[in-house]
DNA sequence: AGCACGCCGACT
DNA sequence: GTCGGCGTGCTC
């Protein structure tokens, strides 16, 4: 008899093991989805493999698969082996790991779906004695074969109807699919010298991974898109990773321009019927480019022959739920699965990246020239002698200026301010209380548009209360610090008549509203764009010649080991927005540690100096890429048991061979949950993935009901 | 998650 | 003796 062995999904229920099926006579494949009953219901699985036995001779009762819902498998042999992979890599049930590799129209839980349909107009013959417009038509139609109706009836609407009613063409159902992409308008620029070399340098690493460390405004894009060509052209796919949505609009123009209707996009502003459109685009072989964001990675290529990732050091391509990969790691599974060469560009490369490339790991290659040929000019503001002179708090005066006379000159500024909302504290001057958030430890910042308060860790909404809760004062609120919303108010008071775009997630939350927005700024219908760290980055705009970093320094208050390096890519990166086309351009940074190395890097626009500090400080305190380091978080609804829960798993492991463990802290509460962290750290990566597991099994054998999230870094020297 | 199983207190 | 409380454990 043939048995399925199978993984299902349950909501809530991470099952990790396969569930044995009879599915005698069906035509059942590794990584096709059937349906199964299971306890009173019936429940979506995944094929794990199919077994030929004389007689099963296991201990359960078989029950029968009720239907196999694909006629090919959804997942093929390589994405599943790297399911697996991640599976044990990030301590994950493998059916999340299908879930996060699925548009969400085709993931298991949400099978009911409808597949959209439309009509497609499909030639059949010539007909006799057809007059002028109709022969057109009909040999026009005899090379399309087929296309959809709507366009059909856009091209020919009496000719082309009168030709079916004659049976000339016929009308059928299809799948809905994407509408491809404009006309190639764009063609192959010249490489000046520098692009050229780095070019030539790429292809003749000897290693498949290459780290392209490339300053901002050094042409890498147009590398990117030399180098797609060529792999296009051999009849192979080229995945182009981006970090964020924010930056889809401008690679896709740029790509568009350049391969036409060849391109798919994939990112997770898509609509579920948009996504799974653009994944059939692949699936079917018609696309040879896709430009995404992480979870493009997961692609169904067939033979990849190139992948770019784009501003590789970037957050965003961590996932911060469950499966927590990182897509340069897939990216990285990948290309060595196709044989294909991976090529990581960044202006400030992750420091384990850089730190491989050192060791020839990987290949690195260097792009040290703008291709305008100029810097812009970093100045250092220093906020502490500003504030004394009684100064606008977040507005130095050398900025003021500054911003006035690069309007005058009527070119454009981009002003970095990361932080939403328009108050982040607001403090009752009677006794202190700050106000909370119901459900959390944080601040709630206020908005005034909405006249509001708002949590931006879970996102509650309450009015502004009159009276403090603690000591009932009214009118007492005091309101501290700046946010976006505050300063756009500030700098229209400070001068007027100048026009402000603010973008932040609060305005971006429509459907297209980034390329709306950018679009605006870019016609010049504004001369200061004004925004969170979702303007820092990538963002070019050759009329920019002022940047300005309002509180460039405040990153470096937090509390973890990545902060330095995260504030130093902000500040760099954001001053490679100024100054890239033609005119000479200028940065102004605000703090108030004028000394640290990271302000100073950035401000010498040094990455090597930069990396050499940082490494020096993560070797000494044992941080990646020196050492792994992976958390598990507990949390509960009350403190005291999510606390209990996490001592008694750290003194369950405490003291085994090669690991370091950090200890229990305290992380507050989240969404009315309390956290507890137990930190560790290791050389041996294997080692430690193993303790994750067994944590998390003796976790799951406990009869307490904390939740569990594991996380490792996959970073190492 | 659901739902059955099972072992103790209130009831016809 | 029986009905049902919800703690525990399983779903091929």
């Amino acid at each position: 008899m043939k048995l399925a062995h199978v993984y299902l999904e349950y909501q809530k229920l991470s099952l990790n093991h396969t569930f044995t099926y009879d599915c005698q006579d069906l035509p059942v494949e590794r990584g096709m989805r059937v349906k199964v009953p299971f306890g009173n219901r019936l429940s979506v699985g995944f094929v794990d493999h199919v077994e030929e036995v004389e007689r099963y001779e296991g201990r359960y009762q078989l029950k029968a698969v009720y239907e196999v819902l694909d006629e090919k498998p959804l997942i093929n042999e390589e994405l599943f082996a790297l399911a697996k992979q991640m599976s044990y890599h990030y301590v994950a049930p493998m059916i999340s790991c299908f879930q996060a590799m699925l548009p969400s129209k085709i993931k298991p839980r949400s099978h009911k779906d409808k597949v959209v349909f439309e009509t497609w107009i499909e030639y059949v013959m010539h007909k006799r004695n057809p007059t002028k417009r109709q022969l057109e038509v009909l040999d026009e139609m005899k090379v399309l074969q087929s296309i959809s109706k709507r366009e059909f009836l856009m091209l020919y609407k009496s000719v082309g109807t009168r030709l079916i009613k004659e049976g000339c063409f016929r009308e059928l159902l299809c799948e809905k699919e994407a509408l491809l992409q404009g006309e190639r308008l764009d063609v192959k620029k010249k490489l000046s010298a520098a692009q050229e070399k780095a070019f030539a340098e790429i292809k003749a690493a000897k290693q498949d991974v290459v780290l392209l460390h490339g300053m901002t405004g050094s042409g890498k894009t147009e590398l990117y898109l030399q180098l797609a060509q060529e792999v296009v052209e051999a009849g192979e796919t080229v995945l182009v990773l981006v970090p964020e949505i924010a930056l889809t609009p401008q690679m896709v123009k740029r790509v568009t321009m350049r391969f036409g209707a060849d391109v798919a996009i994939y990112h997770s502003g898509l609509s579920p019927q948009q996504k799974y459109e653009q994944y059939q685009l692949v699936a079917k072989g018609r696309v040879h480019i896709v430009v995404g964001t992480r979870s493009a990675v997961f692609m169904p290529f067939a033979k990849l022959g190139l992948i770019v990732m784009d501003e590789e050091h970037d957050n965003s391509y961590k996932q911060d739920q469950s499966p927590r990969y990182h897509c340069r790691d897939v990216a990285l599974w990948r290309g060595r699965y196709h044989h294909c060469k991976v090529l990581l560009g960044s202006a400030t490369p992750s420091l384990e990246s850089y730190a491989r490339a050192y060791k020839q790991v990987y290949g690195l290659v260097s792009l040290k020239e703008r291709i305008n040929k100029q810097m812009p000019k970093i100045d250092l503001v220093d906020m502490k002698g500003s504030m004394r002179k009684g100064a606008h708090h977040l507005i130095a005066p050398a900025l003021k200026e500054a911003i006035e006379q690069c309007v005058m000159r009527k070119e454009q500024v981009i002003l970095l301010l990361n932080r939403r909302g328009h108050t982040p504290i607001l403090r009752c001057g009677e006794c202190g209380e700050v106000l909370h958030c119901p459900h959390c430890d944080s601040a709630m910042a206020y908005h005034k548009q909405k006249q509001v308060l708002k949590c931006h860790i879970c996102d509650t909404t309450t009015a502004v209360p009159t009276a403090c809760p603690n000591c009932h004062a009214t009118q007492s609120f005091e309101y501290i610090g700046y946010g976006t919303q505050r300063m756009e108010e500030a700098l229209l008071s400070l001068l007027p008549g100048i026009r402000v775009l603010r973008m932040d997630r609060d305005t971006t939350t429509q459907k297209d509203a980034h390329e709306r927005l950018l679009e605006q700024f870019e016609n010049q219908e504004y001369d200061i764009l004004l925004g969170t760290q979702m303007i820092a980055k990538g963002l070019d705009f050759e009329n920019v010649t002022l940047v300005g970093i309002l509180n460039a320094d405040a990153g470096l208050a937090r509390s973890d080991y990545a902060c330095v390096e995260e504030t130093f890519d902000l500040l760099y990166q954001a001053c490679g927005r100024s100054g890239r086309g033609a005119k000479a351009g200028r940065v102004m940074m605000q703090v108030f540690d004028t000394e640290h190395y990271a302000v100073r890097c950035a401000m010498l626009q040094d990455y090597e100096q930069f990396f050499y500090h940082e490494m020096r400080y993560r070797h000494l305190a044992g941080y990646p890429p020196y050492r792994y380091l992976s958390s598990v978080v507990l949390h509960h609804a009350q403190s005291d048991v999510a606390r209990e829960e996490s001592e008694r798993l750290l003194a369950q492991f405490q003291g085994r061979k090669d690991i370091l463990f950090l200890g229990v802290s305290e992380l507050g509460k989240r969404m009315d949950r309390f956290r507890f962290r137990i930190l560790m750290k290791s050389k041996d990566q294997d080692r430690m993935i193993q303790l994750l597991h067994e944590m998390y099994a003796y976790h799951a054998s406990a009869k307490m009901r904390t939740k569990i999230e594991l996380d490792s870094e996959t970073v190492g020297s």
